[in-house]
DNA sequence: ACTGGCTCCTGAGGGC
DNA sequence: TGCCCTCAGGAGCCAG
């Protein structure tokens, strides 16, 4: 089974998103936003005609996540943007020639500007007018994999009667928001389940070692990325030299790390899983 | 209420 | 070398 082409350190996963944020806050939060540049506005869904009117004078307050979005808090409302899975947002100078996929920029008063780059637009720029937690695409998401809310108790009493697999569970994001393809392997291989086993049928103690992969394997992740923010935020945006080593994904057929049985690969919902047969039932 | 399948898009990689 | 085909991913959306 072939996996994503794109290296996995490269896709914007909760770790991605988090390190990009955490490397804008400083460069972004307390300036003012004085244009904004659409060159393309066909993303997931049209960056709205009148993104620029409302985001022109407006000072970035905050810039929080929710699950993978970024959201910048400006004084009347919210800019929206995720990432999808080949979306770069980078510092450049404000006389940066774009590049091919240099969708959008939002220019500041600090001659530098936050640049969106996104081969594949599965990424989204909105606006947000008043409430965030009440727009459409945030109402339904369920909690954040570092909030004290997410436990074993909470995952256990959400499965309850249902028979979806596993996997599939932790990545809806109305479950638990962040976790992507690739992170869901991982923390399954961690806490030692088959990615097939339906949700109803798992010990509360099993979900409490779940949930704690969960976090181990996204805390792993954000450390890596921490050694790797000033890529993400750069001039350039190149990806850094993080050597990324995952325990299953992308390795079907190499022997596991921990018990050396061959990993195996298998598709839930149209995406790639990968596991191993001795170390997860 | 759940669940599974489809969809958007581009670029990488394999086969010929 | 180069062309063509397949496939990967996030997650909203819809049908059953």
């Amino acid at each position: 089974m072939q996996a994503c082409p794109y290296n996995p350190v490269q896709m914007p996963e909760l770790p991605e998103v988090e390190t990009t944020r955490r490397g804008l806050v400083p460069r972004v939060v307390g300036r003012t936003i004085q244009d904004v540049v659409v060159r393309d506005a066909r993303l997931r869904w049209p960056v709205p005609r009148d993104l620029a009117r409302h985001l022109r004078g407006a000072e970035v307050v905050a810039i929080r996540r929710r699950g993978k979005y970024l959201l910048f808090d400006l004084p009347k409302g919210h800019l929206l943007v995720h990432l999808g899975m080949s979306g770069r947002l980078t510092m450049v100078p404000d006389d940066r020639p774009a590049k091919l996929h240099d969708h959008v920029d939002v220019r500041l008063d600090s001659h530098e500007s936050l640049r969106l780059n996104d081969p594949r637009r599965f990424g989204a720029v909105l606006w947000i007018g008043g409430a965030a937690e009440k727009h459409a695409l945030l109402r339904g998401l369920g909690v954040e994999p570092f909030d004290p809310a997410f436990t074993g108790e909470y995952l256990h009493a959400l499965a309850r009667g249902r028979r979806v697999a596993v996997k599939q569970f932790i990545m809806n994001a109305r479950v638990v928001t962040g976790v992507g393809n690739i992170y869901a392997s991982e923390a399954l291989f961690r806490a030692g389940i088959h990615p097939a086993r339906p949700v109803g049928r798992i010990s509360l103690e099993r979900w409490n070692g779940l949930a704690q992969a969960i976090r181990d394997t996204l805390s792993l992740a954000l450390d890596a990325g921490g050694s790797t923010l000033r890529d993400y935020v750069s001039a350039t945006g190149e990806p850094g030299q993080f050597q990324n080593v995952t325990s299953v994904y992308d390795r079907e057929g190499q022997p596991c790390r921990r018990c050396a049985r061959p990993i195996k690969a298998l598709r839930q919902g149209q995406r790639s899983t990968f596991y191993c047969t001795g170390c997860q039932r």
